[in-house]
Parts: C-alpha cells; sequence; structure tokens
DNA sequence: CCAATTTGACCAGA
DNA sequence: TCTGGTCAAATTGG
C-alpha cells in the first residue's frame, strides 16, 4: 500500500486525537498512572459531565475507525473530497454546548473538525466554522416495500421540509433527528429519488447522532448473558439493512477484495465476484465476526454494478466494533 | 391530545 | 436574484 504524506498525516492525526481523547477520559477516570500532559490539565478537574464523556468515547472510537479506513485503502461510496458543511448559519442548530462528535463514516474530515471536541480546544475552534461530517450513500428501494421509499433506517428521523430541485425530477427531503429539541442531536439526512432510476434514493447525511440512538445500550457487567436489549437493536439494524439496502459501488471491482462502507456499518469484503457473489465479514474483529453476509451481482443495471447485500447476525457473539457509530458497546 | 407531516414563507450564500 | 436549506403554522393521524 503506497500512502502518500497526506493521507500519512491525517492516519496520524486520527490515532493522535483517538490518544488524546483516551488520555483525557483516562484521567477523568483516575485510572492514569501519569498526570495529564500540560496541553490538557487546564480541562482536567476530573468533572467531565456524562456527555462528556461519551462524546469523547464518540472520539476514541471515530479514530480508531477512520484511522482503520484510511489503512483499509480509499474506497468508498462517499465523497473522497471531505465535504464539510457549514451549519454555523443554523443558531438551532447550534445551540448545544456539546459539539456533534465526528463520525465514524469516511468523510475525511480534517483535524479541524476535531478540535471541537469536549476538550480545551473546543474553545480554541469557537471563531472556526462549526463543520459536520458529511457523507452520501445510495439506496435501492426493494420492489416487496414499493415506492415509499427508504425512509426508515436504524434511526428515527423526523421530516422537516420537501424542496423541489432545480434539474430534479423528484423533489428533495429532509429530515432531521427525532431528538434533536431533547437530546441536542444535530444529525440531518436528505432523502433525494434519483433522475435516473427512480428505485435508487440518494442520502445525504450531516453529522452524527449524539443522541441515545447513536449511543447503543452500555455495556452491561458481564454476567455472559446476551444483552437483549443490543440484540435488538442488532436485529433491528439487520432487518432494516436487510429491507432496503443495496449498495451501489462507484469504483472498479477488485476481484481480489475490497471494502466500502455502508453506513451503517463497515465491511470488509473478501469474494470472488467473477463468480458473483461471495460472504463477508464484520471488518475489524480478530476474532470472529460479529455478523456476516451474502452478496449477489445484480445484472440489471449495465455498467455500474449494483450488489444485493444480505446480512446475518450472530446473535450470541458479543458486539466489538469500533468501527460503528452507534454501536459503542466497546470501551 | 400529542406527535409527525405538509407546505408556504423566510433566510443566507453564491 | 436565484437556489437550497430551514422554520413554523396548519394539518393530519394515531
Amino acid at each position: 500500500m503506497d500512502m502518500s504524506n497526506w493521507e500519512q498525516k491525517n492516519v496520524l492525526s486520527e490515532l493522535v486525537h483517538g490518544l488524546k481523547a483516551a488520555k483525557q477520559l483516562q484521567a477523568d477516570l483516575g485510572t492514569s498512572p501519569f498526570p495529564p500532559p500540560p496541553s490538557l490539565s487546564s480541562s482536567y478537574s476530573s468533572c467531565l459531565t456524562t456527555e462528556m464523556k461519551e462524546n469523547l468515547l464518540h472520539q476514541i472510537v471515530s479514530s480508531y475507525e477512520k484511522a482503520i479506513l484510511m489503512l483499509n485503502g480509499p474506497t468508498t461510496v462517499y465523497s473522497p473530497t471531505a465535504e464539510m458543511v457549514n451549519l454555523a448559519a443554523d443558531p438551532v442548530a447550534n445551540t448545544g454546548k456539546v459539539p456533534e462528535s465526528p463520525t465514524s463514516i469516511n468523510g475525511s474530515p480534517t483535524s479541524e473538525e476535531f478540535l471541537e471536541g469536549g476538550s480545551k480546544d473546543y474553545n480554541l475552534s469557537s471563531k472556526k466554522r462549526k463543520m459536520l461530517p458529511k457523507w452520501t450513500e445510495q439506496v435501492r428501494i426493494s420492489p416487496e416495500r414499493g415506492l415509499e421509499g427508504p425512509h426508515d433506517d436504524v434511526f428515527s428521523w423526523r421530516k422537516y421540509g420537501q424542496k423541489d430541485i432545480l434539474g430534479a425530477k423528484y423533489p428533495r427531503s429532509y429530515y432531521r433527528c427525532t431528538f434533536r429539541n431533547t437530546q441536542n442531536c444535530c444529525a440531518t439526512k436528505q432523502v433525494q429519488r434519483s433522475d435516473d432510476d427512480p428505485t435508487i434514493f440518494d442520502l445525504t447525511y450531516k453529522g452524527t447522532h449524539t443522541c441515545s440512538q447513536g449511543i447503543p445500550p452500555r455495556e452491561r457487567p458481564r454476567d455472559n448473558k446476551p444483552d437483549t436489549t443490543l440484540v435488538n437493536y442488532q436485529n433491528n439494524l439487520l432487518d432494516n439493512l436487510r429491507t432496503n439496502l443495496t449498495v451501489r459501488t462507484n469504483g472498479p471491482i477488485q476481484s481480489d477484495g475490497f471494502s466500502f462502507p455502508v453506513t451503517p456499518p463497515f465491511f470488509s469484503y473478501e469474494s470472488d465476484f467473477a463468480n458473483g457473489g461471495g460472504t463477508f465479514g464484520h471488518l475489524g474483529n480478530s476474532g470472529p465476526s460479529d455478523f456476516t453476509g451474502l452478496i449477489s451481482t445484480n445484472t440489471s443495471t449495465g455498467s455500474s454494478p449494483i450488489f444485493d447485500v444480505d446480512f446475518q447476525f450472530d446473535p450470541t457473539a458479543e458486539i466489538n466494533t469500533g468501527l460503528h457509530t452507534f454501536l459503542h458497546d466497546s470501551v
């Protein structure tokens, strides 16, 4: 893998950021054998709010996610140019004290974004534009669901607008997180039906969920019993993925495996596409996969390949993912 | 009654 | 001024 200096710097930046957040959390928990670095000591009064701790956790996990993704190669359906969105113009969207946690998605956000974290850096960036990660994906509705659209994923969204877009056949719908007001969650998404293929929807997500949806039930004391809440959560995710998802890739397909994120979560594919499909496992676990999937090629479209993806969770498997925005069960 | 959706108005950036 | 994005009052639905 030949990485450019730019990529190396980004990976390094991610890891440094994750480490920084981890140390801050560690210090707050009082488990650090070392005093906090001077650069952080000013905010080290060991009085982080739960919200701040969760935010730090978010940062840690997403930093690792991004670093891994970068190392795993740039193949993605997301915009490779790190489209960042300035939502500072929306006063309501930025009333929260705790900024949006960086996403796990490969929006290639710059380090500037991370400076918005729950540390003292937050104040340093007060003059900077509030940046939220943005990424897009394409989802094709399945025939049995009709044309109602892929409007339900694992998050609950509330529609707040619809707009006719110049040059587009279909209007664009605007959704925000249901818990925006109650939990200060600034995640939004836009849904736009494709002009070319009405069964395909372009989804544009902005920001990640900081609400309880984005942070699933915390790990319980280990009693060897499966966390049913978590299993339900998995199944919910599974159902939605199964029902809605077809992933469209933009880049050329390599026969020796490729990876792309499907939001959520990310998968590593190792399959023989020349034979029309294969299986894949959850990326990033050294142990058994949390879930597996089946890919079959869909030949109905010509040059742009569409793969039908079927997911299967192993309900007995312990969730251990650092690669999923809302499966933060680790740490 | 409450929550979600609809839809015209409003606003900011290009 | 045009366009995309958001607001918020009115409406709908459970």
